[in-house]
DNA sequence: ATCCAGTGAGTAAGCACTTACTTAGTGCAG
DNA sequence: CTGCACTAAGTAAGTGCTTACTCACTGGAT
């Protein structure tokens, strides 16, 4: 138990676990970076240093290997934690109804959760292009209860005055555009932030005071 | 010239511009649905209705195929044509300094141009996942310039007093983000529009009005 | 008769996946 | 403690099929 955490020669003989994970990794960081069909077995099981047979010992087929992926993702990498579940930060503010504090420190874990996992990141926009489960498991488990989860919050502070009458999933819509396009162009487009270099939290602040300002009752711009 | 605009059979003898033309625009479509590697010439070929021998008469080489795509896409499909140059009702709105028109004229033809080439859209993200040149190209030779034409507009209001003092890059961060992941949740995530179905038009009439709240000087949200 | 769009039938390399086999570690009877 | 049966980790060398790409050839229009 404890002295297999010890054992992190990869060279030598692993056990069977030890070897299904390190493949299992290794697949991950392959497929994030070349896609499905653009990664060869061959080159995961010299990547893992074994040999192709290996890895048809551990995952029945490519698709299969693929699947443990996503099964290992969707568990692993807190898809079954939601951010108000965790961040106490965000909790307490939801609690005193501090509007900019709750967009804040969503935002900010979420852009630092998307720069924590760049593979993650690419093995989604991978899956969605190439229609694999997983962007259609993720939109469903996870997305569309975050877009439940703030459009209740901001339907709650639309009934007390707070923010102006329109549909909430539009706001939603809008500040998630906000992170996930800044995450994208850290990510993908610009990854030498030649155009906009700030920090998340620069980044977090900003997004949160224009989607409060624009979505609060004080500003006139014309609505017609 | 003129009536090889009639020619439209499909299956009879082309000239070879024709062909070419054909076999390339063939090829975007598959690129677009399945990837560069997840594309087979064999597929291309029997999709354009002739063997794989006249594909590679065409196109020396898979590759060349997908870089006289690029060039293609580059050259016809208004990479070269910005917003500001033909969209008239932009350029009026920009004269009169009529902040909200400015930014619904240009979210809606973003988000329209999305809609009609759903293939270019995701050729590009594609093309940005396996590092292709397009995605280096498009952004350099076309969103960069975005980024200054919105920010040097804005940063004039900014001077007029009109819009609060902050990056205008972030603005247009911003207002790229509601758009591009709009149109992105319309073409990959979200087809059937299950979480969020407005018309362009709402969607641009939105998202121009939260911009402009957001970097009104009016709105007193907390900047600390 | 001469272009030239178009083909059938290839080739060599690469693909996912298998087989037949070897080696290293483990428990346990003597 | 040793030796041996048993198992699990590992491989080399394939399998048949697919891939990108080639070439000698054909038939219809000018």
């Amino acid at each position: 138990m404890i002295d297999s955490f010890l054992k992190c020669d990869h060279n030598g003989r692993m056990s069977g676990d030890q070897r299904r994970e390190q493949i299992l990794q290794t697949a991950v960081s392959l497929f994030s970076n070349r896609g499905f069909s653009g990664t060869t077995t061959k080159e995961i099981a010299t990547a893992s240093g074994v040999s192709e047979a290996m890895v048809f010992r551990h995952f029945a087929s490519k698709d299969v290997l693929f699947a443990a992926i996503l099964e290992a993702k969707m568990c692993n990498d807190g898809l079954h934690t939601f951010p108000w579940e965790t961040n106490e930060a965000l909790i307490a503010a939801m609690k005193v109804k501090d509007d900019f504090a709750v967009f804040y420190e969503f935002g900010k874990q979420a852009l630092e959760k998307h720069q924590a996992d760049i593979g993650f990141m690419r093995l989604l926009f991978y899956s969605a292009l190439e229609e694999h489960e997983l962007a259609e498991r993720f939109f469903g488990e996870f997305v569309k209860k975050i877009y439940d989860f703030l459009g209740d919050y901001l339907r709650e502070r639309q009934n007390e005055g707070a923010i102006r009458q329109m549909d909430p999933r539009i706001i939603v819509r809008s500040f998630l555009g906000m992170l996930i396009h800044h995450s994208l162009n850290n990510i993908l487009w610009d990854k030498k932030r030649s155009i906009l270099d700030i920090t998340n939290d620069t980044a977090a602040r900003s997004f949160a005071e224009m989607i409060l300002c624009g979505a609060s009752n004080e500003c006139k711009q014309r609505a017609a």
